[in-house]
DNA sequence: GCGACAG
DNA sequence: ATCTTGTCGC
């Protein structure tokens, strides 16, 4: 399922509200297979065509307040449009909100399925070192905008830590961003640079958590355990999980728990409250020593091959848009 | 009520 | 990450 898919799969659901009720935002995400995308849901809502044959005016908050609505007017029009179909509305809240609510949303849950999908990858992850010693490794990122996703990749040499050329390459359409459902909206993106590249890095660094994932498989797990590639995951903040003690100096590193294992690290780059980033393991490392290898990138305030990687998923992306040609793109 | 919510 | 119709847990 696409974001296009995905979105149409909202409204169809949306279409079974009837005239005198309404729903909300969470409970379309949750017919959708996952109340995390409840945000992902007002989004849709805010730019669907076929209103107000698809009624998106139907769709409050979770607490029975109204919410947001595009019209001159906003939530105000909103109000009018519901107490019209017999709903009543009192200082912008539902009244009567429980027997108002409607719930008997059907459909195929396509982001439940999506979550079984990460589940079975869970026997496939290897969390011990292999594959070493490593010579060559690629740091990736992904840019958006309104024309698809831009991935870029810095390759780096691991020998004598010589950092190599990017590349990068453009995907329309990517999936959308739903919190823990990250890898379905970058890996296919990866995947297609990854196919670019003349060869195969021994070890992929990836911007986003691994272990540290509240179903223990993040977006560099996926990565790696797709690729069949060791994969390091470096997220600048945690998703889940807590962090011992925070690491007080630069260099510093302290062990993230999740379900009472360490799964990964905090590793202080800077001072500040974003000096910090959460180092795990995507697929055939360890905590440890995807921790180590991390440490070993550390260039300034920041992971070398990952800002490099950064800059030129951005500046793809701004050359595509202006229509400058872009190295590496078609 | 406030802040967290990988990107 | 962009661009701005949320939810949950503390």
């Amino acid at each position: 399922m696409d974001d296009r898919g995905l979105q149409e799969e909202t409204y169809r659901l949306l279409r079974q509200v009837p005239r005198g009720r309404v729903t909300s935002y969470g409970a379309l995400a949750e017919a959708l297979g996952a109340i995390e995308a409840s945000r992902l849901v007002g989004h849709y809502m805010a730019i669907n065509p076929y209103a107000p044959e698809v009624p998106c005016h139907r769709v409050v908050h979770s607490d029975g307040r109204l919410g947001r609505f595009s019209s001159p007017r906003g939530p105000e029009r909103k109000a009018e449009m519901l107490q019209e179909e017999g709903v009543r509305v009192e200082r912008g809240r539902i009244v009567d909100f429980d027997k108002v609510m409607f719930r008997d949303l059907w459909g195929d849950r396509p982001l439940a399925r999506l979550r079984e999908y990460q589940l079975s990858l869970l026997p496939r992850l290897r969390l011990a070192d292999g594959r070493e010693p490593y010579s060559s490794l690629v740091a990736v990122d992904v840019a958006y905008t309104d024309l698809g996703a831009f991935a870029a990749g810095a390759l780096q040499g691991l020998k004598e830590g010589r950092p190599g050329p990017t590349a990068s390459i453009h995907v329309a359409a990517p999936f959308p961003y739903i919190p823990t459902f990250l890898g379905f909206r970058e890996i296919p993106a990866i995947k297609a640079l990854l196919d670019s590249l003349v060869r195969r890095p021994d070890l992929l660094l990836v911007d986003g958590n691994g272990t540290l994932h509240p179903r223990g498989i993040g977006y560099a797990c996926q990565a790696g355990v797709e690729l069949d590639i060791p994969t390091i995951g470096v997220a600048k903040s945690l998703l889940c999980g807590e962090v011992e003690r925070p690491p007080a100096g630069v260099g510093d590193a302290s062990p993230v728990v999740v379900d009472g294992e360490v799964r990964g690290h905090a590793l202080r780059l800077s001072n500040g409250k974003r000096g910090v980033v959460y180092v795990s393991p995507g697929h055939l490392v360890s905590p440890r020593r995807a921790l180590e290898i991390t440490g070993g990138l550390v260039a300034g305030r920041t992971v070398g091959p990952l800002l490099r990687a950064h800059l030129a998923a951005r500046e793809a992306a701004a050359s595509f848009k202006s229509g400058r040609p872009v190295a590496g793109l078609p």
